[in-house]
DNA sequence: CTTTTCCGAAGTGTCGACACCTTGCGAAAA
DNA sequence: TTTTCGCAAGGTGTCGACACTTCGGAAAAG
């Protein structure tokens, strides 16, 4: 079962990006972490009602910790609730994809500056060791791993920066994004010029080259933004 | 009454930071405003409690609509609701504040890339009348209007960006760091180091140099947050 | 005195109820 | 047959109530 260990690691790291894995117990952030799930898995598809009536309903509890989760599930951007309306899963089109990808790609431009900066050499080699995994996802050309993988890494960049709020954020906007990222993925020879990318980036990160791991990490991110734009999904 | 025009200046501002302006008419949208502009003007300080049950009773509402402006309040990071404990008035340290700004100084050198790819020369020339009324404000030594004068500046460019999730995510960043941003201004010589600044992010504007409007743009914001550092404040 | 235990006041999370608003459908009008 | 209007079904925002948890101080133990 190798796919179990990347089983885990998806949770894990959905889970770490919907509020600190804390185990809060409250009825409001279990349902909030189950339609958060549904939706940037796509269960849940763009436009579809999520009326807190019927909500409650399904998770046999009154309307108000469902009330609660879908704020919580518009803090990020999953849901639209408008005043008076019933809420509805947000459709995200073209134009905000690329807003968002703009976003993160001056931030991961940000990581890389401050992983230059800061981490430490064994910080470093701990990316090599996620490179590593992602060189075999690919030889074996298992996307679904690969995805994982990816955001392993991205959140490890992330955490080495040393600052926890950008870690936060970029792990909110790419919540929001797994919607769209992994069919980006499947295209032919996407994979290949994502694990370069990759190689090109530790390297930069070895070297202690600022420029040049900033420069990488962006085209890294805008690659991923072409991808989606070709992919027509959106 | 000169001043008149900044009092507009600075409610637009922030109501348009608190979530589109939008007349909703709800309770929980009205207390959530309400409370948000006490802490950012500092009437409510950092570590006070507002436990839903006063707040309730101060605003004549039941504890719903208290509880649901705490989670909006939550969203800017201006309140903390941990679990089953009393909420209180977000305590931002030092470490914290560094983080943000390392992110304001990243994400507003994506708007001056933006504004130099993207923006028409009426919109550098809107600019350029802010900046007007900056160096006005600097020769009268009227530190409240060059604040929000400057806010409004940030604001203007990050509308010429075209990037209008860069756009909202900025004027969230910026709300929480009101608080601290209003005493920097007051330090001697910080004034007219800001207004250079202006001067020269201006120039590059019109000269349509991305490289160095960036640069600018990013050091102004790091300065910002050396003057924080140096006062003490927090 | 200091430490521990216990209790009551106060606050939180959740519930069911109710008035008002929104919406889609069917009856009446054109 | 199409359009307009009105109304019932269902959803939202808000309320007051209740059980359970937290907290701080008083009483009991050391």
């Amino acid at each position: 079962m190798t796919d179990g260990g990347v089983e885990d690691l998806r949770k894990e790291l959905l889970f770490s990006a919907l509020r600190g894995s804390a185990e809060d117990s409250s009825l409001a952030v279990a349902i909030f972490r189950e339609l958060a799930i549904s939706i940037v898995e796509g269960r849940l598809q763009p436009g579809h009602e999520v009326n807190s009536a019927e909500l409650a309903r399904r998770f046999s509890t009154s309307r108000t910790p469902v009330r609660e989760a879908l704020l919580l599930l518009e803090r990020e951007s999953l849901v639209i609730v408008p005043p008076r309306r019933r809420p509805y899963v947000s459709q995200v089109d073209m134009r905000q994809v690329r807003e968002i990808y703009e976003i993160r790609g001056s931030l991961y431009g940000l990581v890389s500056d401050l992983v230059v900066a800061r981490a430490s050499d064994e910080g470093i080699d701990g990316l090599r060791a996620w490179q590593k995994l992602l060189t075999d996802d690919a030889e074996r050309g298992d996307v679904h791993a690969y995805f994982w993988h990816n955001v392993g890494f991205r959140n490890a960049e992330a955490s080495l920066s040393g600052n926890s709020e950008l870690q936060r954020r970029l792990s909110s906007l790419g919540l929001q994004m797994h919607r769209f990222r992994h069919l980006s993925l499947s295209l032919p020879g996407r994979l290949l010029h994502s694990l370069a990318d990759h190689e090109r980036l530790v390297s930069a990160y070895a070297d202690r080259d600022a420029a040049l791991a900033a420069a990488v990490s962006k085209s890294l991110v805008l690659r991923g933004l072409r991808a989606i734009e070709r992919s027509g999904q959106v």
